[in-house]
DNA sequence: GTGAAAGCGCTAACAC
DNA sequence: GTGTTAGCGCTTTCAC
């Protein structure tokens, strides 16, 4: 049964104490490391599971100025994306000894900013992720920023010099997605994007565009219209691609969602998917595969994404512990091509 | 630009030094109520500013023995549940001034389980939001436990008395699917179960059963097959189903991934939905609406379960903190029917 | 109103 | 090998 009593903590005192040894043999039995006898440490070690004592990591922290903890500011966090790349934020962050100290922004005025890096730095946070789409310019405060004690990791932002990024190669993406449509014969390629004031949207659209134009095919501002990544979004850019370029016969959706409309509704009017019109996504839901028809799409690891940023976070943690100057680099993972039915 | 430059802290005795002041009177200038005179809390002020100072909430939540920090341990965070969940705990978190420490768990071990708490409790968080599904046995340590410092919240557990927990209410949420399904004039209602080593799979199964078997109904185990939560299980499930119980007309679907497939497997074998077969999920996917038919289904409001826990453990802290009882009980969430096409 | 002293729980630096 | 001393940055207590 676990109770809340109101025991007071087991200190390095009382260790000490019940052991017969200074705090500091204690320290160093709980440290590892340094040498201490083997009696002492076993009678150390003894007391320290009978009095269930757990060093407090808060004041270690204060001491060496170093905290083993990593804050992670998100946003959106309801949708698939950040909670993905979170994961794998989490995982990686196990496996290097790391804790996250997490907060979700819900805007980027100035300041909300500056109150979310402030509660992350007074609790001494070694290192920072930014996992926060590039939006118009949300990110420009990036490079006027005061200086941040701390290291800072950006996940998908645009990649700027002198600051360190993570992000997956959308335009690399968008350029697989249509390269795969050209290959199977397609000509006219249209295109339903996100909302064109995010970077990674205009980064897919641009894959579009110049794939075309390098196929010596148009790419008109006609053939592309614009969802906001919901299903309910992409119905209507559907809608209005009908009319627009009622002879298109592929199309390359921004992402699954949107794509999941267009296969509904192409369905709805009779319109054979993929013989009529081809259709591929941008994301690889879990649920893609399912789709009537199941969707050919442009699968990114976000959980890989996350992973990486870790890493890179804890190199530039190191670096600086060690006092090397910290290396900053735009860094971009690479989607993979899924093939199915739809496209 | 961001710089990381190794500059050193600015602590309390810098600013009062600068100010002409003592420590003391920072620190009553930074906390408010306590009285200090205009003119001196000006000058304070100017310098805090001056010198960027942020006072340390470790140093702080050393002494205060608080930390305003709450530990999240989460399994599954890749998951749509979980991470909904925790976006609801980090809002509400945020309002009530209480950051997050999270702990991503791989597996229920009781050395891991251990570990994490003790990570947890080493850095000072004032309580645990435990945000993992119950699972075979993996909860049964909660019963034995040693006792543990500070309050402890679980979600989505079956209600042990003595224990804080916060749940959807499955059992009610199969009841209103199944009952909607009867009260279309469906007779033979079949069902697709989760993994029935989950307690909520099981809950769910039972609100099924039971509904049928108050409205004087059949509910034997051959109208029942069960998967794993996975769409390519919801498949197999109802491949078994269509043999075991051909004649059904309708099925309430342990979640919306599974109930995806159904749909599919349907259209696919000219099975009308909702004519011929009637389909309602649980869950209800931002996707749910856009499938084809769109999904009658069970929405549970996973936001709400976090925010709602995350009051409660903050009341739980209270009451420690003043030295009063600390209540238990277990809490369910009314989830609610959303009607669409399929059913 | 303001300051001085003590101490939260730990470890770094130096004795012995 | 082990103990002593000092101090991380802050707040509490009690003076004045």
């Amino acid at each position: 049964m676990i109770l809340s009593d109101r025991k007071k903590r087991v200190t390095i005192k009382d260790v000490a104490q019940v052991a017969g040894v200074s705090t500091q043999t204690v320290s160093r039995v709980m440290n590892k490391f340094s040498y201490v006898s083997g009696e002492t440490r076993q009678r150390v070690e003894a007391v320290v599971e009978q009095l269930g004592y757990r060093p407090s990591t808060l004041a270690r922290s204060l001491i060496q100025q170093r905290s083993y903890t990593l804050g992670v500011v998100t946003f959106g966090l309801k949708f698939l994306g950040p909670s993905r790349t979170l994961n794998g934020i989490a995982d990686q962050a196990d496996k290097l000894g790391y804790m996250l100290l997490m907060k979700e922004l819900d805007n980027f005025e100035k300041h909300s900013l500056n109150e979310v890096m402030d509660s992350l730095l007074a609790r001494q946070v070694d290192g920072i992720i930014w996992v926060a789409p590039e939006i118009g310019n949300n990110h420009d405060w990036v490079e006027q920023s005061e200086s941040i004690p701390v290291p800072v990791l950006f996940l998908a932002m645009r990649p700027r010099t002198g600051i360190s990024s993570v992000a997956t190669d959308n335009y690399q993406g968008a350029v697989m997605a249509t390269q795969h449509l050209l290959e199977n014969g397609r000509k006219r390629v249209a295109h339903i994007s996100g909302p064109m004031s995010w970077w990674e949207a205009e980064e897919r659209k641009r894959g579009w565009r110049e794939t075309l134009e390098k196929a010596g095919l148009d790419a008109p501002e006609q053939f592309c219209t614009e969802g906001n990544w919901s299903s309910t979004s992409g119905e209507q850019a559907f809608l209005q691609l009908l009319e627009a370029y009622p002879n298109m016969d592929s199309i390359f959706v921004a992402n699954d969602q949107m794509a999941l409309s267009v296969l509904r509704e192409s369905h709805r009017r009779g319109i054979r998917v993929p013989e009529q019109l081809a259709v591929i996504g941008f994301d690889n839901l879990p649920e893609s595969a399912y789709f009537y028809p199941s969707l050919t799409t442009i699968s990114q690891d976000l959980q890989l994404l996350g992973e990486e940023a870790v890493q890179r976070i804890v190199e530039m943690i190191q670096a600086r512990q060690n006092n090397q100057p910290i290396p900053s680099r735009s860094q971009f993972i690479q989607p993979t091509l899924i093939v199915r039915e739809s496209a």
